[in-house]
DNA sequence: GTCTATATTGTGATAGAC
DNA sequence: GTCTATCACAATATAGAC
């Protein structure tokens, strides 16, 4: 059998998404959004369906490819968004000029409070990062705001100032920066991440992996300092 | 439009995986659970495609049927395999009658050498729980071999009592058995999982991950034991 | 046990009325 | 701007020959 050799139109929306003209438009468009965010975080992108969005916004599916004309433009919306949530608080905090033992404070605190009240995004995050790495590079560029080129190799070095400082005093051990961050970011994202799988073994219901959660905030600065003594 | 509602038939598979009868059917069923671990490994569940896991097993789609009746039951079989061979280790590690610090040290080798020869399995496993957490039960009665209602109960009452052992030498600070065993487990297993984000923000390539990650299991260790002491 | 061909349904996307 | 109706194709699953 022979396939129709026939192209297909290349998908065009009659209107660009972001920029609403009218409040009418500026509503639908969120509550469009928020719906997509709600089952992208469920479902993943390749899991999600348009007439799910639809329904949980109350609208039909052919509105959805008037506002964001194709699935792929409104995942990536969702992603951006819910990205762009995110990262820009951890490169603020590094980089802010407070004391090294400040910036442990404040990220656990800022982490810890933003995800209790946002639960899936580190699973979704993780999860789409993993099958579309391709999207790491719009990530970069949309949600960290500056020139990460130059924005991330500043913030390290700030750290490694830092760091060595704290050496000299012999108030803490040598650690390379990016060790540094990323011990501090796992131990504040990971039991997100792992909620499902920690919910079971351990037999947390949602309270309890809240009460869970209060706990570390409380624990996790000292235990985090006290990797870092001499 | 009215939906014919002609019962479909339930997909039923000529033959049942897992017990083959022949050396050859041994060799095809374990092509195709290969490349269909490779597929889901790195599209997720969703993502994937039966055709191409076919192409990757070299043989052709309705074979994949033959073998393992519907895409479900194919994606479960390789989320099974994937996990007994995470979770054993982290029960029986942490399960074993020698003392608190040499599971710390055992838990990181075991794992760290275990996921860089596995780089998709920690994003692959998150992805799959967050989106399916129905699967976790599945994962736990296949995954774990006991019973978890007691298994795991007795691993955490275990780490108590060696936990106060060394609160009463003055050897460590208090923390609960569940805040010590995510603690470990976020060090290991969220630099993988996060990788893809990693590789971009520090632009690490493959062999400087691996750099990364080799320094790691050299100072994991010291900075876990440092983070215990009172 | 493995293949080709095909049935059947799911799903993103579009046309066109209002 | 929003809807209903429908298209076109992708994707899972099955039938039946070899």
């Amino acid at each position: 059998m022979i396939k129709p050799d026939r192209q297909r139109k290349p998908p065009r929306a009659r209107r660009v998404a972001g920029r609403p003209a009218t409040a009418k438009e500026a509503a639908t468009e969120e509550r469009i959004l928020g719906a997509a965010r709600a089952v992208f975080l469920r479902h993943g992108t390749a899991g999600a369906r348009m007439q799910e969005i639809a329904a949980e916004a109350g609208v039909n599916q052919a509105l959805l490819h008037y506002y964001f004309r194709t699935k792929e433009r409104l995942s990536a919306a969702v992603f951006q968004q819910v990205a762009s949530r995110i990262f820009p608080a951890l490169v603020q905090t590094l980089g802010a000029g407070i004391p090294l033992d400040e910036k442990i404070d404040r990220l656990i605190e800022i982490y810890l409070d933003n995800l209790s009240q946002n639960l899936f995004v580190p699973g979704y995050l993780i999860s789409e990062l993993h099958h579309h790495p391709e999207r790491v590079q719009q990530l970069l560029s949309g949600a960290i705001g500056a020139d990460p080129r130059t924005v991330i190799p500043a913030l390290l070095k700030t750290l490694e100032r830092q760091i060595n400082e704290r050496v000299r005093d012999g108030t803490m051990r040598p650690i390379k920066p990016q060790q540094f961050v990323i011990n501090l970011i796992s131990l504040c994202i990971f039991p997100f991440a792992a909620r499902p799988m920690l919910s079971i073994v351990f037999g947390m219901d949602d309270a309890a992996f809240m009460r869970f959660i209060e706990q570390r905030k409380k624990e996790l600065p000292d235990f985090f300092r006290a990797a870092l003594r001499p």
